[in-house]
DNA sequence: TTGTATGCGTTATCAG
DNA sequence: CTGATAACGCATACAA
């Protein structure tokens, strides 16, 4: 691999003067510029980015760290955020923390550590405290799909509230007054807001919430299972099963089909995030828009901005969801 | 950020000793081993990354290049790799060629200048030559999903031939006879290979070619169910479509179903992938499985093997597709 | 076992 | 507009 210094050796100047005409805008006579332009060519020379880096304490990437690589979700997030920084020329380096808090530190560590110029997090497992302390720090980080008033500023997020008070204002809209609700995880803070918007939907229709009818999954497909066969073995009655998201929401499916109970006409379901595989399944189903790819643009445009000083208009840190009616749930009106 | 000089100060021994602690292995008595980890405890000393892969021209990183970030096949692909490279603890970074010839190259430029020790590269539009060329170099190149000859120790793809005989050799053991196949794009090897095996197929089960029942598709949904329109609006008889991707079989499944024919009742289908959302249609989908995760833990660990010398068994090159068989084909003996 | 000196490929701060 | 020269933070022969 050529050098700077070979190329500023073929061209007859120093290497600040190579240096200047790699990066453009300072000032070079036309003539020594055309110079050093062909030696780099003949040498093909490709400056070599940790080197650059090292100096200038700048590296044009920006890490992103996910749970997993794995699923729609995450893809969402990568490639909206990956979209827009290509745009601007920066790169992303993405790591996977897997949802162990030891992990993530570590990921965070290793991509502050390579000189990332800013961060993008969608983590788990570690503290509001930890997060808090390090928007501390000097390298800028932007939070996803996470909400902490004390640094409301760099948290983009959705406001699953609202979208548990959708999903059940729309099945209750439909006519349905037995309504089950399949949860996530009680320790995931977005599993809790909701079930909040649930409640509160049901409150808003009068109907009076029933505890029995709250089942608590995984989030996962087996989840939505579970909680099917849980209603059904303990007779609590339910024309309609709401999950907290489309993985539970298509184990519900399949188990309610399983048990000879036809969806949408003996029961309907509803799902949570519009992954991908939601209009695939059968009857295709009708959730709540989670916008990641969204999401995970707005993320690198405030970083674009905050960072790379680049001109964008202001970042919106709370997303809405929105209903998408599909075929999972029957209108008994 | 602490400094390795600035340990050794406080430590009060020379640079080169902290280094020597920092990177274990070397000979350093237990006592100064301790002041210096005392040293580096006090100051949250942290390597610089960066500084470390410019002075030892190693970086302890491996570049992957992906085509999406988005979907399974790539999440697939990636999460492997992670896995098995991250035991061995090394990193990964990522980028996104979206399948256009010159961001292949960039990003591949790219990641050699980030110092990456070693590459994994699922590319398309990239031609062989430049491959094989970029195989000539200094740095480390797996190639994944794809087979060329002259370079074969270096690829680790999947026997689509064999994957789309099986396809077939399933569907004609079920009795069907007059067989639909949905192709992927001609221009691609994978598509190409996959229409042979099925051929062959054909021959061995003494069932005629024939062109009309073909339909090239474009590996998207929208090419299944173009494709079952295709045949249905030709009169062309079929009782099994089969397709060569997951994805235009959901398509085909649903296209099936608007024009009243019940799959796998009416008509079979038969996909190519076995991606996530295979087992969550209905009918769930019959189809080939495609490794993708151990491909990428294959490609890690040939890597760790030739790249880190680390111990491990021989590199599979080449890997078998296999029937999944689920509901989406009926039996017609 | 430990320390010294030099290099890795750039950027950046000065002079000129 | 251009050229020395000192950082950047660490690894590593070579000496001691």
């Amino acid at each position: 691999m050529a050098t700077i210094y070979e190329v500023s050796k073929l061209a007859g100047v120093s290497l600040a003067t190579v240096s200047r005409v790699v990066n453009k805008n300072l000032s070079v006579s036309e003539k020594t510029r055309q110079k050093v332009l062909k030696a780099m060519e003949q040498l093909d020379y490709k400056p070599n980015l940790v080197a650059k880096s090292l100096a200038s304490n700048r590296s044009d990437c920006v890490g992103v760290l996910v749970s997993e690589f794995y699923g729609s979700f995450y893809g969402g997030i990568m490639s909206g955020v990956e979209s827009v920084l290509r745009k601007a020329d920066k790169h992303i380096v993405v790591t996977a923390g897997h949802n162990e808090e030891q992990r993530e530190k570590d990921d965070i560590e290793f991509l502050i550590s390579r000189n990332c110029d800013a961060l993008i997090l969608h983590v788990e497992a570690v503290s509001d405290e930890y997060l808090i302390n390090l928007c501390q720090g000097k390298i800028p980080v932007i939070i996803l799909n996470r909400h902490i008033p004390k640094i409301a500023d760099r948290c983009i997020s959705l406001d699953n509230e609202l979208g548990g008070y959708l999903a059940t204002k729309h099945v209750l809209e439909k006519g349905h007054t037995q309504v089950a609700y399949i949860s996530g995880p009680k320790r995931k803070a977005d599993a809790q807001e909701r079930l909040v918007g649930h409640k509160r939907a049901l409150q808003e229709f009068n109907v009076e919430f029933d505890q029995a009818r709250v089942y608590e999954g995984d989030y996962l497909q087996i989840g939505g299972s579970a909680g099917i066969k849980h209603f059904l073995e303990n007779d609590i009655e339910f024309t309609a099963a709401i999950c907290a998201n489309d993985e539970m929401a298509t184990g519900a499916i399949a188990t309610a089909r399983e048990n000879n109970l036809d969806v949408p006409n003996d029961v309907s379901i509803f799902g949570f995030d519009n992954v991908v595989f939601a209009s695939y399944t059968y009857p295709t189903l009708s959730t709540i828009n989670y916008p990641v790819q969204d999401m995970g643009k707005m993320a690198a445009k405030a970083i674009l901005k905050q960072v790379y000083k680049i001109d964008m208009p202001d970042v919106q840190n709370v997303f809405e969801p929105e209903v998408v009616e599909r075929n999972s749930v029957k209108s008994l009106n």
